[in-house]
DNA sequence: GTGGTCTAGACCACA
DNA sequence: GTGGTCTAGACCACG
């Protein structure tokens, strides 16, 4: 499993394993039942601290994307939402970026073509 | 200009501000000209820190929505930049939601929805 | 015996599985003088380490709900405890519910009214 | 505001914080907008450590006690769930103790007048 | 050996 | 000064 953090970056290293175990998911990379390694052993590889593992673990927990089973440790396991409530979930950062690019006047069909490649590339 | 800061999100206040600004632009409602209220007066109209304003202004100009002149305060002016500079930076953020969406399969019909009701929404 | 563990349960696996017990008991699925499997065989059955079968049977002849035999192995027999001394055992978790309710506003009426659809169930 | 730790209680110190502080809202002695002294000030009282307030807040947070406010710090602010919602939640915790007290032959009318007992302590 | 909890001490972003 | 994040090191409950 590669996971690669930067330690210069904005974003929380937590948040940065949360993301990439995210992508990894969507890129088929990791399927529902795989383990995770323990928060002690992928602390290690990565040189951070376990705490901080467990935090994002604790994050993917919580936003439906593991299950922490007493006897395997962390399994994937994504709880589909209602679609109603993933899609408000959505609206609000994509309400951001959309108004970032009307203004900087990215059109209407760059965007969507940008979205076309980015479903491409997760090869859905 | 409407305004509104939640104290309680987890965003800092000086980012909603300026996102607030964003989508003001975005909708229309601020074009290029247009004078901003004073650091000062826009701080205590929402019951903020002058520093916060302060914060939210200096990242809109450094990331070319506005001027800050001594005389003039703060003025509305959106830098084009360029579209593929622009283009990049959007693309993080939306990756990171397109890795969402589909792992809570959100299908890119759904997606593309979605985009093309924001651009209906900012009346573009 | 119909016994269900959920292994991304907060509840420890012993705890669940005496909790199980003990519910199969007020339910009179299992008597006084009903034997239960051996902690192997138990174990097996559910895919549970034997400490932890161990543990729930320790835990229930603890608190007054089976006895341990030798020769027999486990054997329910519940031990009626004084009244007061079963009642302060539950005022501690009670009060906690109790507030939690009040908190969010679950009338006196409604609490009552759970109470005796559960001993409705529990067809006493 | 009056907080005992009880320092070899089998729950852990953030979980004990968290069940005072539900218990002084029910009790009336914390109410929608008092503050809540900030982690450091806490903790220090209470001579544990940081996180483990810390802990204790994030817990009430997301079960709907309190907010952050980004000014005002930790804010007691009780959301109300739906009915539905939060009676499901207590069943659960509920079933286990109505078993129990069938089990050592509680009578229903002892616990329906126990329920009584506390929604009149807590003086509602 | 696993995660859960706790401590102590540190730096940074925010207001 | 506040909470948010991170580290290091420790003990315990669980399985």
């Amino acid at each position: 499993m590669i996971i690669r953090i930067d330690f210069n970056a904005a974003d929380p290293i937590y948040v940065q394993l949360r993301n990439q175990i995210v992508r990894l998911i969507a890129r088929g990379q990791l399927h529902n039942g795989d383990s995770l390694p323990s928060v002690r052993a992928l602390a290690s590889e990565l040189g951070v601290n376990m705490h901080t593992v467990n935090k994002a673990y604790a994050m993917l927990r919580q936003e439906g994307y593991l299950k922490l089973d007493r006897r395997k440790g962390a399994v994937i396991q994504v709880e589909r939402d209602d679609k109603k409530t993933e899609m408000t979930r959505i609206n609000g950062h994509m309400e951001m970026i959309v108004a970032q690019a009307i203004c900087k006047e990215i059109s209407r069909e760059d965007m969507l073509r940008l979205i076309g490649e980015m479903y491409d590339m997760f090869d859905f």
